[in-house]
DNA sequence: GATGCCACTGTCAGATTCTGGCAGTGGCGT
DNA sequence: ACGCCACTGCCAGAATCTGACAGTGGCATC
């Protein structure tokens, strides 16, 4: 096994444990010696990878994606550009925030004269269409998603009457005008949609629902096949 | 210098020269052998950069973009998958299958469970709001505006009067409802916006036009800065 | 068809890099 | 004080990379 492939093994050990491993435990399941390991773990750091390292604890490393190097065709770059860009301009602050960033890291990386054809691209979103009313954080959405964590809120109804709920987020679709977020609902036990614009005092909880989100996902696609909506 | 540094280095020097160059002058400016430079597009090719050798001629890079390693958050992550998708659903066949195509590539290269992560990354879009009128290819405006190329058409303005125009196409932009091509045309000698949907027998000439493309984005930016539109 | 140019491959000794073991430092909690 | 562990410098042996040489085959020109 070359070193570069053993770099990424190291990544996607590191990413099944969540706890902290000790550098010997790496060490062993690498099959290489434990001075080696400290040179890979060094590398990868200098590759910008978050691998941290605490003195009687072990390794661990902050969650994210790495990319091995990879090839784009002009035109696919200019779609992930364009739809970086159009992400950036949602009203999804910490979202935006991420879709910049991510461009920004691409750019980095660039040799210069193709950073400029980056900036040069000629693909352009227009203004998103005027202030929304959304009043909650989406970001707090998107976390609850991710860490598949029960969701409380008051939901306005069509018909203008609210509620209290406990609802198991598991998507959220970005509309024109309006972001929508997909979830089991405690109450009616049933998939249900929630307009982000009618949620109101949103708030995330420490209790993990009992099923999993790719699961729902695909369930809730499933009852959609007929009226076809996302 | 380190041969992965090496290889980048390659991919650089191939990007300069866009005529064929030869294997012997490749390994000059590397300061290799030729027996190395060898082996070294032979691992390029591996990690499927499209490098084509012709004997007797040299070697070219076939445009793209090269991005090496790099390490991504869970939200950049997100962000790219949705506006990805966001372009998929756009009415430009090419442009949206090329987002397909990018996001397929990056879930190639990802470990299986990474790989499951993106496709239930839960961020969804919502489909394009009804059937567009455009009837030209907007592929043909991005690949004139890559090369910089004049493009003739025939346009039907506001009022409905329709006349036949020579322009030099610089940016496409992407509103809610309908696309708009930016560029100065001769006949007015000033900037103008083309909605697509106006736009009839649209045809890219082999003439390119006199001046950088990034250099009138600059400029046409600037005369937006009180209108301020895109 | 001979010649020149060039991509491309196999082989092998020597240069270079990587690796493992060892010794040692320092932080942290028991 | 002790154990655990991250982390560093050093050095000899292992693994890899490199350069030189020899040779094949495609293509165009003379």
């Amino acid at each position: 096994m070359s070193r570069s492939e053993r770099l990424l093994d190291l990544i996607q050990i590191l990413r099944r444990h969540r706890r902290p491993v000790s550098g010997l435990t790496l060490a062993g399941e690498l099959d290489v010696s434990i001075r080696t390991l400290y040179r890979d773990i060094a590398t990868l750091q200098g590759q910008g990878a978050p691998i941290e390292g605490e003195p009687g604890l072990g390794y661990v490393l902050k969650p994210g994606f790495m990319l091995p190097p990879l090839m784009f065709t002009d035109e696919e770059i200019e779609a992930i550009v364009l739809g970086s860009r159009w992400v950036a301009k949602q009203p999804d602050t910490r979202l935006s925030a991420a879709a910049t960033d991510a461009l920004a890291k691409i750019a980095a990386v660039l040799p210069e004269d193709l950073r400029d054809e980056l900036d040069a691209t000629a693909l352009l979103v227009g203004p998103s269409v005027g202030p929304t009313r959304e009043n909650i954080d989406l970001g707090v959405i998107r976390q609850a998603i991710r860490a598949e964590r029960k969701i409380e809120m008051n939901y306005e109804d069509a018909s203008g009457a609210g509620s209290r709920r406990t609802v198991w987020p598991f998507a959220l679709g970005f509309f024109d005008k309006v972001r929508v977020m997909v979830a089991w609902c405690e109450m009616r036990q049933d998939f249900r949609h929630f307009r982000a614009d009618r949620i109101s005092d949103l708030a995330a909880t420490d209790t993990r629902y009992p099923r999993r989100r790719a699961v729902m996902l695909k369930e809730w696609r499933a009852t959609l096949d007929t009226t076809r909506k996302l």
